[in-house]
DNA sequence: TGTACATCAGTGAACGCGCGTTCACTGATGTAC
DNA sequence: TGTACATCAGTGAACGCGCGTTCACTGATGTAC
């Protein structure tokens, strides 16, 4: 008994992860306020109805795709960058602002929109955090400088925490403008050359 | 031939500002795609209809509101903080801080949902930038800091630019993630103690 | 001063569109004989 | 092996609600005489 099979699907896929993708490629492109269960399922190449097979409703699938996003921009990023103690400490801090900023590159077009949509976010938040293997990437940073510091590779005063807060700011401060220019799409190409560099520098050498 | 009046309306105020007053707070409570004309014209206690007979559409009164809001937080917070020379640069930046933090926990939330709002956007971009006296914070603080490192106290080799850039994202690092927390307000009593003051004393003296 | 009329901002019921969602129907596949 | 039937995921037209917007009507005020 296996029914009818939706015509648009590949053979290894079920109908729900088909869903989900689809709606993740959506997010990325528009924000999470910018398509209808109409245009999911015309981009799907499948019927308005099938949704509704396979989540309670769309708040259920846009929490379930934003989730996939997520993990998947993480996955095809590879490796966090940053071994307390292996190369140098610029070095580390450049490649780790670096994979923030592709990182938030991909999913902050998704998250925008999203505080309008008070469901999704609670569902979203049932869900587990999936970032940086559930403890977020601010905590993360802050563990590998608190690391760094033990070595002694940071000024015992030094203040792990609000270092991490820079490098994770100077992404959103970067990303966020860009978000509320008409059909601008983040790219890695957009990271103004020496930004990384003058930020860097700038934590690590301080300005006085 | 004075006509029909607004029965809700103040005698000192025209309709067309009481519609703007009253969208800004909406905005400000909700963030920009959190409401309806019903809505609006409730909270104003007003007829449904009005709003057309001062504003082309609801995108032009969203516009209006949202400049008019930052306007208005803008001169509510008083004078940006900053003379280069005076006091000591710590205290400065640390007030600057302070502003902006003040300045974003305020308007963070209205442009939020603002992203998938293009035709809201387009018209606001039509408008003068309302931030700083038409140059945006970030720029107001980098001249700030140039001004600064003119007069010898900030290192030669300082980058103001990177360092506004990390002041301004340690405002949206903060003020963020809280917006995704259903019905949470930002208020300044949620800068959680010492944060102006890691980020500053970090951002002074750097970490190595 | 008092009365009839003109003006037009404000009113709110009604319109129509687009959305999320439903559900009677379709048809490919597995099963019974 | 071939034929009739049962299953149920997929289909897409239709539903109803909420939204932005419209427009015939209302009524407070100014004007004419």
């Amino acid at each position: 008994m296996s029914p009818r099979k939706a015509a648009a699907l590949r053979d290894d896929q079920s109908l729900r992860d088909h869903l989900i993708a689809t709606c993740e490629h959506l997010m990325a492109e528009r924000g999470a306020a910018g398509f209808t269960v109409r245009d999911i399922a015309r981009n799907a190449q499948v019927a308005d109805g099938v949704l509704y097979n396979h989540f309670t409703d769309k708040e259920e699938l846009l929490a379930v795709a934003l989730h996939a996003h997520v993990r998947n921009t993480e996955r095809a990023l590879g490796e966090r960058p940053g071994t307390p103690g292996q190369d140098t400490l610029e070095a580390n801090l450049r490649a780790y602002l670096d994979y923030a900023l592709r990182l938030h590159m991909a999913i902050m077009p998704a998250f925008a929109g999203l505080v309008s949509q008070p469901k999704v976010l609670a569902r979203f938040a049932e869900l587990s955090n999936p970032m940086a293997d559930g403890q977020g990437l601010q905590a993360n940073l802050a563990a590998y400088l608190r690391a760094e510091q033990r070595l002694g590779r940071l000024r015992s005063t030094a203040n792990p925490d609000a270092a991490a807060t820079i490098l994770i700011g100077a992404c959103h401060e970067l990303i966020l403008p860009r978000l509320y220019v008409q059909g601008a799409q983040p790219s890695p190409n957009d990271i103004p050359p020496g930004y990384i560099d003058g930020i860097v520098t700038t934590l690590i050498n301080g300005i006085v």
